[in-house]
DNA sequence: AAAATACATTAGTAGATACTCATTGATTAG
DNA sequence: CTAATCAATGAGTATCTACTAATGTATTTT
């Protein structure tokens, strides 16, 4: 089955091990380069910088080039849609308060 | 590379469309049975039953059999490790607040 | 200019996985 | 008892995907 909607593309991205440590170590570091996430992540290069596109059109990290390095931090707002799905089918958080998001913006509007 | 933590398992599980179909209408119904959720699923009764064990699996769906049926229900703490890593590694969330989790707590403890 | 470095991209491959179909076990209906 | 229904499971298959290895393209260094 294809689908092609936001949320999907956040969870299939995020469901691989390798992939989602790309990411969190692009959220721990302000800005971090290719070289800098290859070393210790156990995987290529080539397999780094692809994990990367699949993240970028994710919405999750975005690029800066800089002469022959790039450098890569992560894109808060891409995680919206799974705060999102998580306000609707989290049954967790809707049996606490009707709808986190509601809330969130009511205490920081 | 292989992982068997608990986010990974909620992540790997959620990742597929169809899987994450399911667990959305076991969720919006109170209870439901296999046939139920075969109808209109677009895929035959087995596939059903093998995300069903996926889901249940991960955490994310608990059974009740009763005679020749069996009732599937949400399991809301299924998803308090993407609550977790949300909390953790979405930055989003944690620029507005120190910590989600804790947030939550103090209003609802 | 030549060598080195940083990153992206391609082709090819091995393994994962989502599916169908068929079968089985169990329960209920006729 | 027999037939029908519900659900789980196994075998087989096609597709997807994460990886390496190699190459290409810039850019920087010497």
């Amino acid at each position: 089955m294809i689908e092609a909607t936001a949320i999907d593309a956040v969870l299939r991205t995020l469901a691989d091990p390798t992939r989602r440590a790309i990411f969190e170590r692009v959220v721990s570091s302000d800005e971090i380069t290719v070289v800098e996430l290859t070393r210790g992540s156990g995987v290529t290069q080539g397999a780094i910088s692809q994990h990367l596109k699949s993240l970028k059109q994710a919405g999750l990290v975005a690029e800066r080039p800089e002469g022959r390095n790039v450098y890569y931090r992560a894109q808060p707002e891409g995680l919206a849609p799974l705060a999102d799905w998580m306000s609707h089918y989290g049954v967790f958080w809707r049996e606490r308060f009707a709808n986190l998001k509601t809330l969130l913006e009511e205490i920081d509007p």
